[in-house]
DNA sequence: ATTATCTATAGATCTATAGATAATGC
DNA sequence: ATTATCTATAGATCTATAGATAATGC
């Protein structure tokens, strides 16, 4: 059942595709090679054929991912027009991002799972935040560009972590509030 | 091979508490209940004998780890006279505590785990964050009740994320930059 | 002839259980 | 007699590989 060269491209992009929606849903160890395979439509056996091990496909999806995320904060940013920082901050702490991991960003959805990664991972995770963080810098309103960039890592992590905690805690009034908080925090400190 | 009541009881908590590290260090699924046994100088199928499943560990050992950190947190409120905010962020953002998420706080050592954890866990981690919350809430300066509340969430947010970024990039430059621009910023928003 | 995909399976690992063992405590 | 712990194992799952199959592309 061979398929054209173009195919076979395809369905390696396939793959990553739903590789990624699938680790960012289960984490990386929380869906197995088979399950990931059957879900873009085909065998188990016929991975090795696209990637070496387990692993380079976590490092390629990890990366797909953060660029995607990078690429839609960049529509974002173009389309809101004086006010880019708030726009990413209402995107980023909504209740819809919340609750689709498999579809958000990969560093809230996968951070401490990354942290346990390979080298390869580590670096992927850290190139695709610095692209984050370039966005970011950009879109805070005044100040110089090192006070900027100070302020866009620290509402990186503001981000990831309301994220990720409304995630962690079962109680939905208390994931409210958090999103709420850090929305609310991160409006004011950069519009004081 | 049986030992007494009081023993048992000891082997359970002895239990708790290396898989409180173990988990922070691996994840809720990078670690197998025989290496936590083993880990705990006992054979593997004595661990049905103290727990139900699997899961019933990882609910208690994050209940315990969790407030472990709000004790320690406590001890540091006590020992820092009349600037508990600033000691809190030294000690949440330090190289030790990013370096060492064994012995860690769990909410960012597992805060993206416990989000694809069962309700039992996840109620555990909204009560240990609630009991950190109280903590944060009355080492703030100033602002009226609400407010604090409300900066404490956010500054939550800062610093499971801060960590949790320093911990999942492989650069240390950049990690290091995350630990210190959370320090910065939140410090600023508290005493401005 | 080459190669993308599939079938089948080896080998490792993981949770949970059953039954045996031996020390405690009525 | 009770029970904390151990030995042994069932059953499921997971990564990776080997070899077969069938369509592409020289």
């Amino acid at each position: 059942m061979k398929v054209s060269r173009e195919k076979a491209a395809q369905t390696r992009e396939r793959i990553v595709e739903v590789a990624g929606a699938l680790f960012r849903a289960k984490g990386f160890g929380g869906i197995g090679v088979a399950d990931i395979m059957k879900a873009a439509d085909l065998t188990h056996g016929g991975f090795y054929g696209h990637f070496g091990c387990k692993d380079d496909l976590s490092v390629e999806a990890s990366r797909r991912a953060l660029a995607a995320s990078a690429a839609r904060w960049r529509s974002i940013v173009a389309e809101a027009g004086d006010k880019p920082y708030p726009a990413l901050l209402e995107h980023y702490l909504a209740a819809r991002h919340r609750d689709d991991p498999a579809h958000g960003c990969a560093l809230s959805a996968l951070g401490t799972d990354a942290a346990r990664g390979s080298a390869a991972l580590r670096g992927a995770f850290a190139e695709g935040l610095q692209r984050l963080l370039d966005i970011l810098t950009d879109a805070l309103p005044g100040f110089s560009k090192p006070a900027r960039r100070r302020k866009a890592v620290a509402a990186m992590a503001t981000l990831v972590g309301a994220v990720t905690l409304a995630r962690a805690v079962g109680d939905p009034a208390l994931s409210e509030e958090i999103l709420d908080a850090a929305r609310q925090e991160l409006r004011t400190a950069a519009y004081r």
